[in-house]
DNA sequence: TTATGTGCAAAGACTTTGCTCCTCA
DNA sequence: TGAGGAGCAAAGTCTTTGCACATAA
């Protein structure tokens, strides 16, 4: 990780603690190291992931224990689960607005940021079901790497 | 329920029937019973409502056949999960594209049909990532009958 | 100091599977 | 008649919970 990284993800802590303090939550390195992992991840883990990497630098943590903190975590809205039609939750820490596209072959989920122009509006019907708080899109598909994958089986 | 209804019914069990036999799988009584459910219903049925609901025609019908039977129905393209972060799957068996608002007081999910004209497109960046098959759109939020809710208790 | 959090173990919720008998085609 | 399906019971997977001890503030 290079220094910008590493002050990124320091201001990132940084937040959490702040946001700790403010709802009467306590700031305990089990937090900090759940938070790092999903933070500092692009691949959308889901708690057993996370419980798995949380375990080398602390050996004693328990998968409730990140069970919890996940949703502890998804309550001061640090981070988010990804809808998937998966088995497992699978969680995000991009706050920024964008989507998802998740492979039917081999579930992996990789951020789509719209551009400016192709912002989605919410449909003027959706209003009239009551009061819209968020508003999700998934893509699903087959990711470049299984359409290799099945040309390279073809031949 | 009223003859167009019955009429609109049947020729789904027809469809069925024409389906199952394309695929080489048996037209049986539970799967006749099952699909209906879900096709008549808009609900967007779980499992276990289905299964409740099936009991009352078929008493000895059992949950494993329930989900055995809503795979096999999805395999054929006749229903579809709804995309929800419930711990329980819902089913719909309207085939119209369509998406939903999910109410995330009571977990109702409401069919929104967009307008023509708000017709989503598949944003450019999306397909660098794969072959698209399918998108998906949820819109969360607090359906009117809950905010009737709340504002009863307020008073 | 003390309320909140953690670890442990156990339970819970939803779904799937193995096996045997049944039944549609 | 025979391959696919249903019912039963049991197991599997992911997640949550109760309780006692530990710890951040």
């Amino acid at each position: 990780m290079n220094d910008s990284n590493k002050e990124a993800i320091e201001d990132k802590i940084n937040y959490l603690r702040t946001m700790c303090k403010l709802k009467g939550m306590r700031v305990t390195p089990q937090r900090i190291e759940i938070y790092k992992q999903v933070a500092n991840s692009c691949e959308h883990p889901d708690a057993e992931t996370v419980y798995e990497a949380v375990k080398h630098k602390m050996p004693n943590v328990s998968v409730d224990t990140v069970y919890r903190t996940l949703a502890s975590l998804e309550d001061l809205d640090m981070i988010f689960r990804v809808d998937n039609q998966l088995p497992r939750a699978r969680f995000d820490a991009d706050k920024r607005p964008h989507n998802h596209f998740i492979c039917i072959k081999c579930n992996e989920v990789y951020d789509i940021f719209f551009d400016k122009d192709e912002e989605i509006k919410i449909p003027g019907n959706a209003e009239k079901f009551g009061e819209v708080k968020d508003i999700n899109i998934q893509i699903r598909g087959i990711c470049n790497k299984c359409l290799q994958e099945q040309k390279n089986k073809q031949n």
